[in-house]
DNA sequence: CGTGATCCTGACCAATCGGTCAAAAGATAA
DNA sequence: TTATCTTTTGACCGATTGGTCAGGATCACG
């Protein structure tokens, strides 16, 4: 169907739709969707609301704009745990690579802690599908280095929801992790991915 | 001063802020404070919006109340950790409890969590002063189990977080984590109160 | 019973919300 | 320059929000 195609978008279009999603990343992540205003974001964005609503058709576009991509993102460490690989050097990859995203990523972290906090009504039933497809693949992998020898028998779904909830609470709750710590200025992280490694090593021998 | 005590609350006036307040939370804990409307609580507890507002002064009023003795009941367990007690023993009983009040105070725990995604906006520096120093006191017990060699040396406060994070995420993440596993109404609890288990005897063996 | 305090309600209000629209301003290419 | 397309805006709209208020219903108690 030749002349359907779109137009390639303008230099303007590209800069703005970027400036509008950073903006909503960091009002939505941090206020929820419906603690979040377009008056908001506009402002953060640098742009007029009618502006806003010229490059997105309405509030719920943006998030869920930001939505679809994000899950992708958020799991493609654990789509690279490779079955060839030595388990333990794997999994401990996979954490350290999911810390690292907590660390670098936590507005995107957030507003996926906000979404499946209340229920995921967005997301929806993908979590059902895409989401439980890749962990019942691993699961196969995780239970095969079990069965092996080469890891401790656990039961190889929670063990990733441990890594899940590890490291993600230091970017969901940091201002806690932070506040616990005292300390202002200082970076919990190092000390987290030591206790992380730690923690895991020692889960895993068998 | 005689003259200035407070009426007791009549019956009426118990079962109604009751009411409410139980209303107030199932809301507040899956839609967040901006997310939740007067009249989705005033419905749910059976009251209209005017009679909701004379009960509490504003919205602010009922989620500072929620919010107010939330943090004490949800530290307890901590607070009950003994000093005097077996090291291992009394760490993994204190798991046990958390998790067990993940499972039957999901709403306090998702609504806790709600606010300090957040920044902690309401709960403010309280994480800095009350939860910071029920934690330094426990982490002086827990640094003099490692001294004594009866659990392995870690990094207190982390381990603290491990905990928390461990048990709070099968509250907090309830509908990913029912969406992973699958089985809709399959409870989840035995299997993780199992594998929690197995992490924590592990990490804490020295 | 009656009477005063407690409890409850419909009607209303100002502010804010997401979103629309017509028209101006700016860019682009002939 | 002119004509066309893209980008931006101020003014505006209906719906919803948290909250008020005057007065009516109901209760406890002498």
């Amino acid at each position: 169907m030749p002349g359907l195609q779109t137009k390639p978008p303008s230099r303007i279009q590209q800069e703005n739709r970027r400036a509008i999603l950073d903006a909503a990343l960091d009002a939505f992540s941090t206020h929820g969707f419906r603690g979040t205003t377009l008056d908001q974001i506009a402002e953060k964005a640098g742009l007029s609301k009618p502006n806003l609503l010229y490059y997105f058709p309405s509030k719920e576009a943006i998030h869920t704009e930001l939505l679809s991509g994000l899950l992708d993102t958020w799991l493609d460490p654990l789509r690279a745990l490779d079955p060839a690989g030595d388990p333990k050097a794997e999994l401990l990859r996979y954490v350290h690579r999911k810390l690292e995203m907590s660390r670098e990523m936590p507005r995107e972290s957030r507003l996926f802690a906000n979404e499946v906090l209340q229920g995921a009504p967005h997301l929806g039933p993908l979590l059902g599908t895409g989401l439980k497809a890749l962990v019942d693949e691993k699961t196969v992998v995780l239970r095969a280095w079990m069965d092996e020898g080469r890891i401790a028998r656990l039961h190889p779904v929670h063990l990733i929801f441990s890594i899940w909830a590890l490291t993600q609470h230091y970017a969901d709750f940091d201002v806690q992790v932070r506040a616990v710590l005292g300390d202002e200025g200082t970076d919990p992280y190092p000390e987290a991915s030591l206790f992380i490694d730690t923690l895991f090593t020692k889960l895993l021998s068998p």
